[in-house]
DNA sequence: GATGAATGAGGTTTCATTCAT
DNA sequence: TATGAATGAAACCTCATTCAT
């Protein structure tokens, strides 16, 4: 099974899943999932074994799309403060511009459908990030703490900042650049 | 009256609603939950008329658990840095003492059913940490966002510690320690 | 149990059962049914020991209802025309000024929870009502059919007046009459 | 496609639903009225959304039944006495040939549950007998009363003998004759 | 491969009735 | 006697998954 025939109607799936679990919760029928999709209930099975592979794959594809991002124009060769803002403001941009996928990707993640075998897979595909993750460990406030603190503060701040910007949809542009400079201040 | 509704019961629900869901997800059934509090399926129902009501009540529950910790001995007249100390020390060692509880916290923040007039009655009980929240608004690096991100920040920075904490809880009190340093940076 | 203390509480059960069956039908809770009479769910059952028994002493008691208001004033000595008519009209008036009665007697009629002793009960109030009856299905059209006929004949013209009065209330005065004169043609 | 949804099925559904609430009142579980039909609890519920949809279906078939049955051989050149004795004629013999459906289908009539548009949809099937009923309408005692009041009658009168048929089942045929000719006193 | 009917376990909620107070 | 909390069977309906077509 895997991967079968077509890709488009793979995707579609993925999709619609978004649409319906950012609606509905976890508890989304596949049922409902598939009709959005435009298939049959069934067809939906040739794709995913178990609503469980779907889930988890739609975790994997949603990490993709923020890393693809990210890493697509990442300054490699410059220095940490303008790698991370990098990171930063492609991460929040993207949450800001698919509040659908990030309001799943949330909930999938605070799930336990989420396997530690996809956990694995995710962190295969961080690439520059983890390298700039790592040097922003060695800094500031964050070399008292243990390497993945850094790591996780970004991503928490980056909640702070979603939140706000739910909240202020219009300052959206000023919160995601003083919200950088807020977090700095932790690496400086 | 016939039988007082105890309210050891009602306890008894929630608690047991706790475990489940923090082991089963928000999707927990209720007749698993009246089970787990010793009570017939459909006693759960004279406590809570349906299972939204009773996850509300839960949410309001397990902040109202936190709020009061946080407000026994609050420092009212120590200097801000100390009382924000409190808050982050407090909020923190419930939820690394009370895991599920944390758990369940996030499921529900992040699901849609909270509802609004949840949120209300709990907002009406942050008391002196609201005070707090905002003169520390007003500071660093917060002073350039508007008001409600350095709340969300410090919530923030929590969930990274906790994070950590999870990986590696032998380092527990140096976390919540260094934690705390590492946020005082913004609003210093 | 049977007849317990207040006979006050007891009509006001019967009277709440017909409000509750006319809206939500014989599936009325007897908990809605106690509400409506102002009693805890439990005392229902000090004046009636089963749902069952309770909506057998509500057939036996609107059945009554209607007899007694045919037998009082009921012409004894006048023609037969004049006492046909008595009952019609009387009957007629019932169900037109108590809709909710009527609906529930009729939904008790056609169920199964009315026993074969209930309506023997019921057999004995008719009275005077059962000679005329006796004396109509001797005449005109009645007399080729069965004893029972004419009485059957006659509820179920009513049945059709007030179908037609349901649809068209302003006419009720002529319906009733003219719907008689209809009826005496079988009979004469 | 799949397999199709079977006929037979949908039938089978509607006629273990006849027997069941026949016996039981339309509180017939779908349960029971499945297991009946030999099929799964879930499986109603692809032929009939809910409960409610069967039952508004299950009313359309019945009176469908009748119509189709009054509707074959009907007299359509006959003089109006023979038309109404075909209409008169036709229905009783289903309602005491079907017992069960002739049961449900009054039980139905007296309830809530029966909607506007499905008596809609069954006053579009009332073809030829509509037309004999109006005709009706305009003749002897009915002339003095509103369109519609005849058509109550008749089927009021019809009442009248399918109880008396139920006390008697022997004098059938006769009942049904000397019936019509009763009734017929009103339209001469 | 695609379809959707079929399945039956399981979900939430209601309810008549009991019984401790 | 009156109360209403407690009970658990049963109600209606949903759902992930299977499999005949």
């Amino acid at each position: 099974m895997a991967r079968a025939k077509s890709p488009e109607k793979w995707h579609a799936i993925l999709q619609a899943a978004v649409h319906e679990i950012a609606h509905a919760g976890l508890g989304a029928s596949t049922a409902k999932i598939a009709k959005r999709a435009n298939l049959a209930e069934g067809t939906l099975f040739t794709y995913f074994a178990t609503k469980n592979d779907l889930l988890n794959e739609l975790y994997i594809e949603l990490k993709s799309e923020v890393y693809r991002r990210v890493n697509a124009n990442f300054p490699h060769e410059a220095e940490l403060r303008q790698r991370a803002r990098h990171v930063w403001t492609e991460t929040l941009h993207w949450a800001i511009e698919k509040p659908e996928e990030r309001k799943v990707s949330l909930q999938l993640n605070v799930s336990d459908v989420v396997t530690d075998a996809t956990r694995e897979r995710i962190g295969l595909q961080s690439g520059a990030v983890a390298q700039a993750m790592s040097e922003l460990a060695t800094r500031g406030a964050f070399k008292d703490l243990p390497p993945g603190f850094a790591s996780s503060a970004i991503a928490a701040m980056q909640e702070a900042v979603m939140d706000t910007v739910a909240r202020k949809p219009r300052q959206k542009a000023m919160l995601v650049e003083k919200g950088f400079e807020a977090f700095w201040r932790m690496a400086k």
